[in-house]
DNA sequence: TGCATATCCTACCGATGAGTAAGATATCAA
DNA sequence: TTGATATCTTACTCATCGGTAGGATATGCA
């Protein structure tokens, strides 16, 4: 029934003999859910699912994961690995905090235009168990603040105009994780385009050296007020 | 089992008594679905949990609707409604483009910190049946181009810098989207700082008058590839 | 008052999906 | 070669959920 591209064909054939490879088979699975979770959801996709996927049964999958919960858990564990270190490399770095920006913007669109970065956002945490989910939300939550802290860095060096920290980098983030939805790594977009131009307006936004004369912000407040009562 | 504010206790009240208002009591199932869908996502919340939730029982819901997608749909009719009408009010507009952003993005925060507004962005579509996805997309797609479009015309009459509208665009709605996944009516955070920060971040990048000054995007594209290997 | 109908409930059906029991079969180490 | 064990399957259980059948009851109109 669901339709898969062609690059998860591989994955079957470590499933195809009987060798002993767990850690490999067990990596296997989890390639194979991330993709279906991320074009099906992980609600939608049932544990019979990716077991066809792999050309085995349901029970098989038990052998690698006690339940269908552990799978989710261990693809955002994944995923948010990916991102710390790409923030332990940008804090590690000498640069002026805008500078830093620039980079985690770059960094973490690469990120997640990848299948286990794109998890970290696009899959719903909502499914897990209470426990589980503190877990994650911990994750994302730490994650956040060490961006705000990139932010707060920036306009503590002069390099980022002030502005409420907490909000900005909400922002940022936000902005990329719509990616998330939109981008196809085999559609006709170029992602170094893409970047360029997040980075251009994003960091344009927070620049320091432009005090006030680009937009008077009232008058857009003013504006929206009277909109649609 | 699902706690729920107590705002939502007045929908009970029109099934309290068996008086005949059909469009009244559609309209309170409506409000107490909505809800629910944001807190606990479509999928996860049951007709049951509805039903009891306005003190009914299941089979009384579909005397309303004619199935559970119908309920969906419909809360996605009404949050669409909104954003359109929010676009024809600035698009009839005599402003700069960029003015007309900048009115957008206060507009477009004010609906989707509402219940249908967030719903139109939070709740998953893909849990409708293909002609309802379809239908839901489409009205999706209409606002991304007539925002795509806003975009354009700062650009023709020279408010906006030049850049890629598509994804400026995309952009834009991205980080107010973010929003609908943190902001809370309740909490702490005062909307109206929220918004004017959003709109003086985002019309700074996009505003012409600072040509190329601000932040060498090359920089940053380089620093990308050399983090995480 | 009494009838037509809207409203709502109890009790059910059928499908789906997570997870398990128990056994068959292949692999590998000795 | 042979046993121990990892791997995988067939055949189930149990719970949940969308939706329906058919009947009970209140409402509003004639």
């Amino acid at each position: 029934m669901p339709r898969q591209s062609a690059a998860l064909k591989p994955h079957r054939r470590l499933f195809a003999d009987r060798r002993r490879n767990p850690d490999g088979k067990r990596e296997a699975v989890l390639h194979t859910a991330v993709r279906m979770f991320l074009e099906r959801s992980y609600g939608r996709t049932s544990m019979n699912d990716v077991a066809l996927q792999l050309n085995i049964t349901k029970p098989a999958l038990y052998h690698y994961f006690r339940n269908k919960e552990e799978i989710l858990v261990e693809i955002y564990r994944l995923g948010t690995d990916l991102i710390d270190e790409m923030l332990d490399a940008i804090e590690a770095d000498e640069k002026p905090g805008l500078d830093k920006v620039a980079d985690f913007i770059a960094g973490y669109i690469r990120i997640i235009t990848g299948d286990f970065g794109r998890a970290v956002i696009r899959l719903d945490d909502g499914e897990l168990s209470a426990a589980g989910r503190k877990l994650v939300r911990g994750r994302k939550r730490e994650i956040d603040h060490r961006v705000r802290a990139l932010i707060e860095g920036g306009m503590k060096d002069g390099s980022i105009a002030s502005c409420n920290a907490k909000i900005a980098s909400f922002l940022l983030v936000g902005s990329i994780h719509g990616m998330a939805s939109w981008y196809e790594p085999a559609g006709p977009m170029d992602l170094s385009a893409i970047t360029a131009e997040y980075v251009r307006l994003l960091t344009t936004g927070l620049a320091n050296g432009l005090p006030e004369l680009a937009y008077p912000g009232s008058v857009a407040l003013k504006a929206g007020t009277h909109l649609h009562g």
